[in-house]
DNA sequence: CCGAATCCGTGACGATACTG
DNA sequence: CAGTATCGTCACGGATTCGG
């Protein structure tokens, strides 16, 4: 008797599963993390997401924005000034993805230290 | 004063960023929440987490057992039997992910909502 | 028969250059 | 400054075959 609820985001039909697929995503969760401070513009968010390009950032952006869990405010002005910031759904969305990054930063050495000894085993 | 704590995930060259990558994947979420009721065998697994190959469940495993995630106990056996379970390193993960699962099913409406929304407003 | 390796196509990713 | 466009690369994912 499996006593989980027999997730339904298991199901390749489920629509549930396209919604953990845009937040199970390694871009997205540290976009949200970014914003979970609060509001950004576009060139503080790529700086902060260290390593992202442009065309994936802005790709990430919109996906999100389609997906209801960012805003897009764009100011007419020169120089140009886009901000983004998390909405209601989006910020529901915190505490589950914080979990995750400080799961990462939390059991790192562990990791690291479970590869060695995994590469250390396959290649000698 | 950003109060967050900055975050290391979010740069480049940080190890725990590689750890983050392998936690914050579709794949990876899925097989951790089937993993989660009790030790599994490969196909059941796979039937489990609906829409994987083969071969991608064969390397989402391998990656989680490198990362010392789950261990893989192999029967000598007539038909072959592989099962995989979690450790303890992979038990600590089981509320994080756990929680982005619940966020899936439980947000799902609203994002298709908004999916919804934003597609009429873009193509009409 | 089950688990996994091989081959191969597609699509995502990243770099660069360019526009409003 | 905030994107879009184009292109080369490569990892992901699917179908097939191998191995035990």
């Amino acid at each position: 008797m499996p006593e989980l609820p027999a997730f339904d985001v298991m199901t390749a039909t489920c629509p549930s599963r396209t919604s953990l697929a845009r937040v199970a995503n390694k871009w997205t969760a540290m976009v949200v993390i970014a914003l979970s401070a609060d509001r950004m513009r576009f060139r503080d968010l790529r700086a902060t997401v260290d390593g992202i390009s442009s065309k994936v950032l802005t790709e990430t952006l919109r996906d999100l924005e389609r997906d209801g869990i960012v805003t897009r405010h764009v100011y007419a002005e020169v120089p140009p000034r886009v901000e983004y910031e998390l909405t209601a759904l989006g910020r529901t969305l915190h505490a589950p993805i914080h979990a995750l990054g400080s799961w990462a930063e939390d059991h790192i050495s562990e990791v690291l230290a479970a590869r060695e000894s995994y590469d250390a085993r396959q290649c000698p």
